[in-house]
DNA sequence: GATGAATGAGTGTTCATTCAT
DNA sequence: TATGAATGAACACTCATTCAT
């Protein structure tokens, strides 16, 4: 019983996710999940309060994902700052390879998402763009990374060519293979502040 | 008359662009607009095909604008390739610092107006792209740029980067102030690609 | 077992009574009723044949108890007519101090009840009203009562003012103390038929 | 142009107010009144903010067409308290007499449209029972009403006898006779509080 | 008896677009 | 050219009721 409701309850949510990254957010109706998954349109509130509701946990499983394994990665102390770096790339590249959907959805609804002003998602979100600015600045601290570049900007700086590349590889696999983006990121990111 | 029409036709467009920063494109209505410029919602219709086509024409604007200025620097003799790539960084923020809720509306919308797939707009931003690449595969035959990187890729990946970082400063211009990030992209962009 | 029944069939309905009051009937959903009570959805279907059903007996409790008491009354030779209309007075009075929220149902749902139109809740509502006829029958009978008025429509009048007041009350207890209520009703009422 | 838009809105109040009468605001649809007016579903709004607004438009109609009678009535110095308490009956019993179905609204919707809590229906309302209880108060200066009866009480007493004689009226013309209930009500409302 | 997931028709409301004036 | 009333399909969401377990 209980596997069962999880069950639906995740089917309804990976319908969703395909859906979302094929025809957006907002042109994606209950109705049309609902018919995917094969149930009736008022049992979609069994599972979830309400679309926003679905669309908000799609991203607090991403994120929450993501976030758990780069904090490791920036609390350890095996790695210089620079590994950490291509560590926290490796990571979101990983994350997203394993749905391609995610991707997609992470990057279109980024500002459908933000105008929920949800507080859960939130913390996430702050958590997550905490954690890379921690690298870069025990980067800078420790005289591997230039000090000349603000530390808030050059996370948002990687962030932001992540989240596009990653866009436009899910939109066209074969015109961007993940392997050279997630190495050209690696190498520009890393070039791009370490010093000489 | 032909003078008035047009200047209509102007003030449609600038009332939208800043609601549709503000609230979306999915999220602001034909009435609003018409609202707000003082004239019948049916007269809209006169000016533009559709609300798509609206948004289209903003987009086709802002390329254009970006991509003629861009190819004069990429063509010209008389700056290097890495005069060039800070042209086109400086280029790209001028025309956003114009108009911060162009910035908004570039990259929240980016989703909903490559869903149309309107052609003439697609011919814009290939060609705004290729200029990018241009220049990127200038420096790199010269032996300025890295060739271990991708074009495509990197030109994505600057791209990316602005897009992102345009955004966070459309939304909160006080935490994020553009010289500032102007500066940072320009050090980190071609520091990533440069041969030291 | 019959016991428990019982039990749990009475504590349905006075959940029920307590959220029809403060939300109205049409404002009342199942689920609302069954995770007061504690029980599944499905189970309110044990107990009661529809909402309606519910509703009905609701109406059917009180006014049953009610007609019994002035029955009573009515039939006893002890008093004089005019009496006999205090008792009655008193009685639906007695009905609602015990639960307040009884006086709110009964005047708001009941126009709800009387679309129903179901036969059990006629013959009680009817037999409530000819007993309180008979009352003022049997006063103008025995010229105590002023013979100039009509029977229904006084029986009505009364009615409808309890009605009210009682209503007011239930909504806001201390602008409306029931004692002088009642005393006022009980003067104006009798003041209002007695041959002088 | 004015004329007919005035007169579609009109058309479709008129109409409510018949589907409102006959089976209750809760259980008449936007979709039952635009068909019975003729117009599409989506026409209602542009003459109606919501069907909430309907309602209250329908009972601010009512209201401030009593309210400004009867405040004439109690303000005049031309007759006495027991000829103003008759004036207002009257003026309540005429403004039903010509649509009946507002008096079943009346009554029936009267805890609906309070729980809308509406400032300006609030505004109306108060302004109605105190006019009534201005009346009952000079009365009692005058001494021609017996001042052992609440003022309010007695005020809310006739309101309540009133409005549910109108409903059993409204709801059944025959058995209730208009002019014999708007008679009675007078004699026992004067009988009910008049010295002797 | 008891459950609660499932249903699906129904709700009020929105909005891009049309068209008679 | 300009209007704005009119459209009607579409939307997210609700809820009394059923039924397999």
């Amino acid at each position: 019983m209980r596997y069962k409701d999880l069950e639906k309850q995740k089917l309804i949510k990976i319908k969703a996710i395909s859906l979302f990254a094929q025809n957006g957010y907002n042109n994606t109706s209950i109705n049309q999940i609902t018919d995917t998954v094969g149930i009736a349109a008022g049992s979609f509130y069994i599972y979830y309060k309400s679309k926003e509701d679905l669309l908000t946990e799609i991203f607090i499983d991403l994120w929450s994902e993501i976030a758990n394994k780069i904090e490791d990665i920036q609390k350890s102390n095996k790695f210089p700052p620079d590994l950490k770096l291509e560590g926290l790339i490796d990571t979101i590249f990983d994350a997203f390879i394993i749905n391609p959907d995610l991707a997609k959805i992470f990057v279109n609804e980024h500002s459908t998402i933000m105008k929920l002003g949800n507080n859960k998602l939130m913390k996430f979100y702050k958590r997550f763009l905490e954690i890379g600015e921690n690298i870069v600045r025990e980067g800078i601290d420790k005289k591997i990374f230039n000090n000349k570049i603000s530390i808030t900007v050059y996370s948002s700086y990687i962030f932001g060519s992540i989240r596009y590349l990653l866009h436009l590889w899910a939109e066209d696999n074969n015109n961007y293979p993940l392997n050279l983006i997630r190495e050209n990121v690696k190498f520009a990111s890393l070039n791009g502040i370490k010093n000489k």
